[in-house]
DNA sequence: AATTCGGGGCC
DNA sequence: GGCCCAGAATT
């Protein structure tokens, strides 16, 4: 049995690095490329609990928009929303242009480079402010994501499950932390998930450490980390109206900030429960109900969605939301069980 | 310590 | 169907 070193798993990195938008390759950080601290810091906001494939396109869309902090900082929320939408957690959206604000209101429009200084920022946890850190500022912070604490599990074997395990996963993280090139291990150590320590089925037989892997010794890599079970999840009931002028307008409303979809826009509807809520239609009219609901599977619920459509005139008063035009709203804007109700309403008016 | 937050890709 | 994902904020 060897010991695990931060020196293997960079000599593994230097040639296996995978390739991604927002970073730099080894070979080009050796060279003296910086990474900009503001790339590291979107991308790192992205891509917490959402794969690598899902960011790539928003993340070259946001970068394209807004190339700096301060154009980020200086757009408008609509914007920002809708940029954001159908990638999730649309929390992380708000927090993002919070965090971008604050950068050039309160540092200058620099980001902080220590550890403290990141962590004070919105949207900023101990994943991210470690992440920026080490591979935006070289500094030697630990990063601990889903795949470092399944690597670690395995290194050392822990059966403990998770969430309870963190506190040790994180110090044995932290012990194999290298002072020179953290950046890069960080990365290196996530590739590694990424690509050979898998969650099921690990290709232990070509891994970097595959000598000093306890788990793979006692045969139990596969099966770990262990964790502790889910809650099952209950499906709700809800209502959509899709309310469409004669100048193909659509009615539609901002929802509050805080809250599942948070910020976002949506159709005027009922409240979502184990049955159907009541309330009053978002204006009156001839509504007419979709044979076909829209479905859609939160983090912690089901959700079957009635639609409901309706054709109005131009004086058409509604009792809440706004009528936005063709020329305003873009339907990528919504979030997707909104784009689900509105594919369904589409049919319907098509 | 538990819960709330999205969405898609893979078995 | 459930599991996973470069988690953070709230309660």
């Amino acid at each position: 049995m060897t010991t695990a070193t931060a020196q293997d798993l960079l000599e593994w990195y230097d040639i296996h690095a995978r390739t991604m938008p927002w970073r730099v390759p080894p070979a080009a950080r050796a060279a003296g490329v910086r990474p900009d601290p503001y790339h590291i810091w979107m991308s790192e906001v992205m891509l917490q609990q959402t794969t690598v494939a899902a960011v790539r396109d928003y993340f070259l869309r946001f970068t394209a928009r807004w190339p700096t902090v301060a154009d980020l900082a200086a757009a408008e929320d609509a914007e920002v929303m809708g940029e954001w939408a159908g990638l999730g957690y649309y929390a992380r959206a708000r927090n993002l242009l919070k965090c971008a604000r604050a950068v050039v209101s309160d540092h200058g429009g620099q980001f902080p480079d220590t550890l403290a200084g990141l962590l004070s920022l919105p949207g900023v946890g101990p994943y991210t402010a470690a992440a920026v850190a080490s591979i935006a500022f070289d500094r030697p912070e630990t990063v601990v994501d889903g795949n470092v604490e399944r690597v670690m599990a395995r290194l050392h074997d822990v059966h403990t499950p998770l969430p309870a395990a963190k506190p040790a996963l994180t110090a044995l993280a932290a012990a194999l932390t290298p002072a020179t090139r953290p950046g890069d291990y960080a990365q290196a150590v996530m590739d590694l998930g990424a690509t050979i320590c898998t969650p099921r089925s690990p290709a232990c037989g070509i891994c970097p450490w595959r000598g000093p892997c306890a788990a793979r010794l006692a045969g139990t890599a596969p099966e770990l980390p262990k964790k502790t079970p889910k809650k099952p999840k209950p499906t709700r009931l809800g209502i959509a109206y899709v309310a469409r002028r004669s100048d193909g307008a659509y009615l539609l409303e901002r929802r509050p900030d805080r809250g599942l979809l948070g910020g976002m826009l949506g159709w005027p509807g009922s409240d979502w429960a184990e049955e159907i809520a009541p309330h009053v239609p978002p204006l009156e009219a001839d509504w007419q109900t979709l044979s076909a609901e829209a479905r859609h599977t939160f983090t912690h619920f089901h959700l079957i969605l009635q639609v409901r459509v309706t054709d109005v005139g131009l004086n058409a008063v509604p009792r809440t939301g706004d009528f936005l035009p063709p020329e305003v709203f873009r339907p990528s804007d919504l979030p997707t069980v909104m784009r689900k109700a509105f594919d369904l309403a589409r049919s319907h008016f098509a």
